[in-house]
DNA sequence: TTCATTTCTTAACTTAAGTGAACGAATTTA
DNA sequence: TAAATTCGTTCACTTAAGTTAAGAAATGAA
């Protein structure tokens, strides 16, 4: 299981063992079971997550209703907003799936950082990498129609479409459940034709 | 007009004589006239920008249709998604009304990077900054309607509304100009109640 | 200034998303 | 296992956005 982190972290950085074992006697690693929720609206928190295995979701609730706004799976991270200004959440965070993660907080950042300033580089460009992603979906979001959206997720992300619930992928493509519903029937009366 | 953007700098970090200088030897300023495009899809580019004064736009052509998805006005930059992969733009960038910016290009970054580290560090804040920006920008955008999105707009942003012609504001809402003038009466509608 | 072009608005019509309700299916939990 | 809850779909209806077209207003160029 932690070769999932080592894996990943080689892309960016390679590291002794030294370095291996330092990380591993962090004690990062967690397993929460589905439904578990890591973060909650309101509540200041200093950890990032990191998915080795299973899927978390960030989630607002407006006007008592869940807006699903992200879904992270093995390989992603995500860094919750109050990490770095220290202010209370404005969303939950929570487990689709039983899940395997690492939670590392600044303590154990500046730890690591001292010790072995190349975590330093790596987390630079991985935020410099993820700032480019994160703008080109949001153009593609922007650029697109609800229809569109759900077309292009099934061909960059067909695994969500099965492993998360309708109501919560709707939200994420912006729209409601019972239209997602319709434009999936929608779809399929067309490709029948 | 320099001013500006050691005034932004300092934010991050505190510039000597030295640096400074440095910084104004690299001849990054231009002023650049309403309507010039900056970079074109299908170009390759490596320059960033930094708006000291005016107002640029980032837009795609979709099938014949212009897509406005970003303004970056005073004391905002830029990096086209090509200077970190090498690929060519899938967007174009120009200029909304006259503007004064300072143009980098890795080159340059290199060079006062090795003078000068506290220049990659701020590199570094800047990026997980804007980062943390873009996903509030994204989860908002997600989790309003267009009419929800015009209004924060009018709130966070007013000066856009003023600077910007209504159909590239338009698309930046992710809708068509007619439906931002029709909501924009329909505001106005409820408002005289 | 004048002419041409672009921009903005309005309108009528079409298409799609929001809403509220109903119902069966799947999942939880007691 | 049985009851309760949650989930996904469908339907009828409402509301809002897309589309096409037309004309007025603003802008830019000759």
């Amino acid at each position: 299981m932690h070769d999932i982190l080592f894996d990943f972290i080689s892309k960016y950085i390679s590291l002794t063992e030294d370095e291996k074992n330092a990380l591993l006697s962090l004690d990062l690693f967690r397993s929460v079971k589905k439904g578990t929720i890591l973060l909650k609206e309101g509540q200041k928190s200093q950890d990032d997550y990191f998915v080795l295995k299973g899927c978390i979701r960030k989630y607002y609730i407006i006007d008592g209703e869940e807006k699903t706004t992200a879904f992270f799976t093995e390989m992603e991270g995500m860094t919750p907003h109050c990490v770095k200004n220290n202010n209370k959440s404005e969303y939950f965070v929570s487990c689709v799936e039983d899940t395997i993660l690492t939670v590392a907080n600044p303590d154990m950042g500046v730890e690591l950082n001292t010790k072995f300033p190349k975590f330093q580089l790596m987390c630079g460009v991985l935020s410099e990498e993820l700032l480019a992603k994160q703008q080109i979906d949001f153009d593609d979001f922007k650029t697109s129609s609800p229809e569109i959206r759900y077309l292009n997720l099934l061909q960059l992300r067909p695994d969500l479409i099965q492993r998360v619930p309708q109501h919560q992928l709707a939200s994420f493509l912006g729209i409601k459940p019972q239209s997602l519903s319709r434009l999936r029937a929608r779809i399929l009366e067309k490709s029948k034709e």
